[in-house]
DNA sequence: ATGGTTTATTAAAATCATTCTAAACTGTTT
DNA sequence: AAACAGTTTAGAATGATTTTAATAAACCAT
């Protein structure tokens, strides 16, 4: 018996989405039961799709493309940009940075402490920041 | 008479591309001068092509995707991604980060010096760093 | 529960940036 | 000038994501 199966997991993703205003509906439950039961994950909609299929859970590719933007509207989620033409979604919404390994396209969470971003220039006048990146892309140590 | 003009330009654009070990074709030097005319710019490939196209200079789309992406990779322009499924590209190839506008889409430079990356995580084993990234993402401040 | 209203899901088509293909062309070398 | 390798291009193809318009499910008030 997986995680995933355990009955107290949809209700737990069921309270999460209604807290955040979204109606809870069969596929979102689903889709978040996916992606929250275990740590961090760095999914990308195709991903998650064929990871709900796997499962037996019928969503469409829409569907799961829709989730992801309400989820990151609600701050269930955040948007990570690293890879040209996809995106991936990271279930840690806390400050944190991030390895990229670009041999594998694979992401690592960077936990905000160990990155001092201190010292950074004012930004400009009229704006405000909306959130630091850090992403460290890493290549294959050939030596 | 704009810079772009000036004939000096059209051959130190030529120069610069066969130090990089290219071809300097028409249409390679045509972008090179519109890129490296005056100072920093972040341009998508088809701003870069409809720039071409104002200039009377007739570069398709194609020849334009590869002509950045050929400079990319011989140091002569970097390829940032802060946006969604498009990709901008960087004349300056120096250690700096960005400010990115969301509301507007656009990039501006962070001098390297203004950003303090001494506290860093080691990257893991096998793993060298390529680049790091910093990008810090705007709003506008509506107080 | 039922009915009415709003919101969500979906298959399919559409969009958009980017890449590929294969034929025509150009720069370079001999 | 001929030969060759490298380049350009129109147009088709790709791949991720979004849109459409019809159907279905969640919600709210009887
Ligand atoms: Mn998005
Ligand atoms: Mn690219
Ligand atoms: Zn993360
Ligand atoms: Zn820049």
């Amino acid at each position: 018996m997986t995680g995933l199966d355990r009955p107290e997991n949809a209700a737990a993703a069921q309270d999460r989405i209604r807290a955040s205003g979204l109606r809870p509906t069969r596929q979102r439950v689903a889709l978040a039961r996916l992606l929250f039961a275990r740590g961090s994950r760095h999914v990308t909609a195709e991903a998650l799709h064929g990871e709900a299929g796997g499962e037996g859970i019928r969503v469409s590719l829409a569907t799961v493309y829709n989730t992801l933007h309400q989820f990151v509207r609600v701050g269930l989620l955040r948007e990570v940009m690293v890879n040209p033409g996809r995106s991936y979604f990271d279930t840690n919404v806390g400050a944190h940075h991030h390895f990229f390994h670009e041999a594998s396209g694979e992401l690592n969470d960077i936990d905000a402490a160990e990155v001092d971003l201190s010292s950074l220039p004012e930004p400009p006048a009229g704006t405000r920041i909306e959130r630091i990146d850090v992403v460290i892309r890493l290549r294959d140590d050939r030596s």
